[in-house]
DNA sequence: GTCTATACAACGATAGAC
DNA sequence: GTCTATCGTTGTATAGAC
């Protein structure tokens, strides 16, 4: 894909990555114009057109730059659970953890852009727009058929169709730990005693462990389907 | 707010706001424009402008008109709840319900349009778009108050910053639960076993209910594990 | 009052000069 | 590789028909 400008002098290419992800951070997809991104970047408008091929290429590459990384982390993680663990079923909270533990450090990084990238994510799970849509879940496929399959092992007396609803769950949770301090805080009315990152990932993990391991919905005997 | 537009013939302008919930759940604000919801709701393009004065004060009244109802009925609910309690402090589990089981009532509506709504209402707690954000603020802020208070005397040992982070979380999880279900399916790469609505509410409480209930996060003194 | 027709600046995208 | 010029479409505003 970045092969036919792989030898491009990099600075243009990333210097509109870069503004690009503040930008879509703080005005979303579609509230960011080309002219803003160019602007910033101290490009021309028609670069991303050579760059990338249209605007929502631009995207999929500011998502794929930091997706892959993140993935390959977790996928790793999950590699040295399963190596230690041997034949032994893993814990359910350190798959959990080592899932959402390396998105919330991702998230915790303000050094690097981490936080703004992981705000983008968080709410991009819920966009409307197909072509993105099609990305992630593209881009998503390998790290959710292995943790899945992960807690499917760990949880041998779950229904998986119920452990896939819980990480679904999870997933939310997580969304709006990252996205949406400020709504909440906005929402609350009331200021949060701190929004010390470090609190956040014991605050997230037991919420979520709560979640998951919580007894079984009862479904009733009425509604027999 | 309406009195100016009160006893203007309900049609042209009801037709507006029902396309224009249909488009944004389809397509997302950005991703609709003005002549998409003027064509689909046969009024010309000039009719939004004149009933709602620009594209976000169109957005904010196909807001408005759902969910000043579902707020009401969330304060009913609680109403009725503590009325019952006399003096007694509320079961946690009761207020959950109160708040995310009407919702997900709503969600569950096909007839009357609602679950278009909710679908809409749940990626918009992520929206970027300032002038989104702060209408929800707004219109959320009595809720958010009642329910949160009810939740801190009903949860008395629980630090009121967990009750509010955790119920954060919770909202989260509703996100995903209502807008999330194809998205999921699709990350997932498997079929869920059912879309039944009804199914929807008990998993999403026990899971809900495990959050809220779980052990309080220990921040430790250091990275110990 | 309710609505239509029309104009306008800014948008994403592209072709072609350099 | 980069830039200018330009196309069709967007949200918005307004003048005037009924």
């Amino acid at each position: 894909m970045s092969a036919e400008h792989r030898n491009s002098p990099p600075e243009t290419r990333d210097r509109i990555l870069d503004a690009a992800e503040r930008l879509f951070v703080e005005h979303g997809f579609e509230g960011t114009s080309m002219r803003m991104i160019t602007g910033a970047a101290n490009a021309n408008l028609a670069a991303v057109n050579y760059h990338f091929g249209s605007k929502d290429a631009l995207i999929q590459a500011v998502f794929r730059r930091r997706l892959t990384a993140l993935n390959e982390t977790r996928l790793a993680a999950l590699d040295r659970l399963e190596a230690e663990a041997g034949e032994a079923p893993l814990k359910p909270s350190r798959i959990v953890e080592a899932f959402f533990g390396t998105a919330l450090a991702l998230a915790a990084d303000t050094e690097h852009g981490g936080n703004l990238f992981m705000r983008l994510l968080s709410r991009t799970y819920n966009e409307p727009n197909a072509f993105v849509r099609q990305f992630l879940a593209e881009e998503y496929a390998e790290v959710m058929d292995r943790f899945l399959g992960a807690l499917f092992r760990a949880l041998p007396g779950v229904p998986r169709t119920e452990v896939m609803w819980r990480f679904h769950f999870m997933m939310g949770a997580m969304s709006f730990a990252i996205a949406g301090i400020e709504s909440v805080h906005a929402m609350a009315g009331m200021p949060y005693e701190t929004d010390d990152p470090a609190k956040l990932l014991p605050r997230l993990m037991s919420f979520l462990l709560g979640g998951l391991r919580a007894p079984l919905p009862d479904f009733g005997a009425s509604d027999t389907d």
